[in-house]
DNA sequence: AGCTATTAATAAAA
DNA sequence: TTTTTATTAATAGCT
């Protein structure tokens, strides 16, 4: 794709090879970097020129896909240097030292906070994704109450049933002593203060509820 | 160079995606040997498709070559002060795996999941975190927008007056012109047309601009 | 996997 | 180095 097919082997005239070199350079950058977004594929390239010139590009995390290549590999030959055990373990802590940074801009993200990076379609989503929670959190919040509120009343119903049972049975009490021992009508009115008139105390401990304010 | 230009994005048809994948695969391949052998340099390639297959290639050695990479980067790491034990490891280890696990577990209740484990309080603090961070985004929302307006704004009133410069110097270019060489009316009519009337093309790209919903 | 019509890369020249 | 141009090489869409 030149002017002239070329033979495959190191080309000779120095001016020539590295023209030669930092075209095709650029050309497997290319080809590199739109192979890994059309085909969505992990890769990583080095590339030092004769001269000692370092080039390099890596579709995710260069250091990430060296360790897959190396885990590639190790699966054939464990740890026969020994010293490839501290590797790994570096590595691994990497890993997770990048995936708390990640967590931690997300959280300040949701938090509302470090916003200066993001452009009107991030900040568009992140809204969205914090109605959504404001909303489940709500609705969360809504069903502990309500079951809350059940609890309530049927603890209520239950006192009242007893309640009123009491105080018929108290009732009794007092016509039967009425009939039979003649008390006058002001010892009546006495135990009458006794008999409570459908207001419960309730054995639930109020405390235990807090209502939401919105 | 196919039957058609491809957009530099993910192919989306799976079958499609696998097959451009083997050739440009070998392709890149066949690139970076050709770059190595007639450049003389030191190349290394490693591919993962999307479906976890490796594929490598280096003109050297692999390890040689991306020690030679983590020395460009100055990433010799200094292990020298004193032999670190596995224990040490493990802790520092652990610490970040928790750290990551806090983090998560923070994480999906802002997404409003997982939240069964929380009681009213916590879900109320939960909310007032959730409305302070929408607050943030919207405000943050709202300034970018203003910039951008202002912007419009700014671009529009320059546009305006020279509009009405160029306007002006067209009428009296008429004039004259009506004046000297006696045209009739038809031709003054049809110079108006090039006149334009207040709504001047806009340089501003205006797919730039993107206006919140809310 | 092969086969072409096309596009892309690039060798040589300027 | 960079640009231009003539050629060769790579490959997208089909079969």
């Amino acid at each position: 794709m030149g002017r002239g097919k070329v033979e495959l082997k190191r080309i000779e005239n120095t001016t020539n090879r590295q023209v030669t070199f930092s075209k095709r350079r650029d050309g497997l950058f290319k080809k590199a970097i739109e192979l890994s977004i059309l085909c969505d594929a992990e890769v990583a390239l080095l590339v030092f020129s004769s001269s000692g010139k370092a080039y390099h590009f890596s579709s995710h995390d260069m250091d990430r896909t060296i360790r897959r290549y190396r885990n590639e590999k190790g699966m054939h030959k464990i740890n026969t240097h020994g010293v490839r055990t501290i590797e790994v373990w570096k590595n691994e802590m990497d890993e997770l030292k990048k995936a708390i940074d990640t967590l931690e801009t997300k959280h300040k993200h949701l938090a509302g906070e470090d916003l200066s990076t993001l452009g009107m379609k991030e900040l568009k989503q992140l809204e969205r994704q914090l109605k959504i929670g404001v909303d489940r959190v709500r609705s969360k919040k809504w069903r502990l109450l309500s079951e809350q509120v059940s609890l309530l009343k049927r603890n209520h119903k239950t006192l009242q049933e007893e309640n009123s049972i009491l105080q018929n049975k108290l009732h009794e009490l007092v016509s039967e002593a009425d009939e039979n021992s003649g008390l006058d009508s002001s010892d009546y009115h006495v135990i009458q203060r006794f008999i409570p008139d459908g207001q419960p105390h309730s054995p639930l401990n109020l405390n235990q509820l807090s209502f939401p304010s919105s």
